[in-house]
RNA sequence: GGCGAGUUGGCGGAGUGGUGACGCAGCGGAUUGCAAAUCCGUGUACAGGAGUUCGAUUCUCCUACUCGCCUCCA
């Protein structure tokens, strides 16, 4: 969804006018365990220096997974443990102007010197203290109080900081970053909603305090959570799966990514099986419809509905409809209108080059023509078939589409084509 | 318990205060050796209730259900 967003700005306003920033927050209690339990393993390297290999690996992987989406890279990644001076004085910032405090090795923000906290995600302080069903830290002001800094013991990387060796509250760091990189006020912050309440909330309330003149972000997005087959995954239902086992099962990063845009980001997506086919067959189509085509100047009312709230699937139905009027021309070659739609469909990041090594088969289907072809022509004569549907049934079987008509015989793999089942055919 | 989001035809999924999106599947027909693909035709869905309105799927309120967040961690 992001990704759509950015390509979209970038169409607008140009590549050089768009400045998109995504961080890492390698200040991490999973990156650390995975560290320690390698040096307690007795992998050679300081703690940090293990810190840093696995985040290196983290983020390797993720880019990878990123990467197969089609999924553009940001301008700037930067990386918590890199801006953790910058946090410290945002942090003495806040304390010398009142809107923190120390306790106990801690430092705490304090909620209720910023007015408007809540308004992100229409909650107010009082309402929340009174729903809530959680013991409050003996070191807290007022329950709703966050860490800005928190110690570390001998086992957690720190650094050292007015309040002691300690680390960075999850939040603090992008609004340090953020500040750092992109100024007291920018454009657009995204997310999960799921981040919505507490971490966006807080991000709003230290950087509006820190920076009373700037608007910190301008514009928020939140996209819902995605499910799998109805339920929401989780490792106890045993469907909780990544990107990266999808496409270690051979699902294409482009499919990955049709399914996520035929629906709404503000609503929660579904992954099935079904949609996994149903968008497979579809980019199946429009590769072939699209095939030597070249891109052009993509469609207004593609980009209109992009522009609507990032509509991705109301461009799609835009899509729909430009293959069919293509295809309804088999006669032209469409050479324009087939460069329009190229165009349009990589506004959404589908059907770019680089990105189509899935639809080929591997494998050459002509041997398999030319003998259902032959057997075809043999029985046409004999009026004997039995032979030829032998031959259809397992092509079909192994998820060849058969097409058969008096200009001869067509193969082309389609959904849950599988090579293996090929084998001894001919 | 608090807060938020969602509920559209068989499935998926847009959208709109008033002429039934779109995709997939289905059904009928053309075509085909049979199919497939293609083409033509075909479906009165907006969770329930109340209200506002000349008129609501679209606005308001209530109810039900689903999901998320509300502790650590990110």
């Amino acid at each position: 969804m992001f990704d759509v967003l950015y390509r979209l700005l970038r169409h607008i306003y140009g590549a050089d006018a768009v400045t998109y920033v995504r961080n890492f927050t390698d200040v991490d209690d999973k990156i650390n365990a995975t560290a320690l339990a390698r040096k307690e393993a007795g992998a050679s390297g300081t703690l940090e220096e293990l810190i840093a290999e696995r985040t290196e690996e983290t983020i390797g992987w993720y880019h990878a997974d990123m990467d197969a989406l089609g999924a553009l890279r940001p301008n700037q990644e930067p990386r918590a443990t890199e801006w953790i001076g910058a946090m410290i004085a945002m942090i003495e910032k806040l304390i010398a102007d009142g809107h923190a405090y120390e306790k106990e090795g801690h430092a705490l923000f304090r909620v209720r010197s910023y007015k408007d906290y809540g308004a992100l995600s229409g909650r107010s302080v009082d309402d929340m203290i009174a729903g809530a069903r959680v013991e409050i830290a003996p070191f807290k002001e007022d329950p709703m109080d966050f860490v800005l800094w928190k110690p570390s013991d001998a086992d957690t990387p720190g650094w050292d900081s007015p309040w002691g060796r300690g680390r960075p509250g999850w939040h603090i760091e992008c609004s340090a970053m953020s500040y750092e990189l992109l100024g007291a006020s920018f454009d657009i912050h995204g997310g999960g909603n799921d981040l919505q309440f507490p971490h966006h909330e807080n991000e709003i309330a230290q950087s509006k305090c820190a920076h009373p003149h700037g608007e910190f972000a301008r514009f928020w997005r939140h996209n819902e959570m995605l499910q799998v087959e109805g339920k929401k995954m989780s490792k106890s239902l045993g469907n909780f799966f990544t990107v990266r086992d999808l496409l270690d099962q051979g699902v294409a990063g482009e499919v990955i990514r049709f399914v996520m845009l035929s629906t709404h980001y503000s609503k929660p997506m579904d992954w099935t099986e079904k949609k996994r086919q149903e968008a497979e067959q579809t980019l199946r189509n429009w590769r072939k419809l699209l095939e030597g085509a070249e891109a052009s100047g993509a469609d207004q009312d593609v980009v209109d509905a992009i522009a609507d709230d990032l509509n991705t699937a109301g461009a799609i139905t835009r899509l729909h409809a430009m293959a069919k009027e293509i295809a309804a021309n088999p006669q032209k070659d469409c050479f324009f209108e087939k460069g329009v739609m190229l165009a349009s469909t990589q506004m959404l990041g589908l059907l770019l080059p680089e990105m189509g090594e899935w639809v080929e088969a591997g494998i050459d289907l002509s041997p398999f023509a030319d003998k259902l072809a032959t057997l075809r022509i043999a029985a046409m004569e004999t009026k004997d078939f039995s032979a030829v549907d032998a031959l259809k049934t397992a092509l079909l079987d192994a998820g060849v589409e058969v097409r058969m008509s008096k200009a001869g015989v067509e193969l082309a793999p389609s959904a849950g084509f599988d090579a293996a089942k090929l084998e001894g055919l001919l």
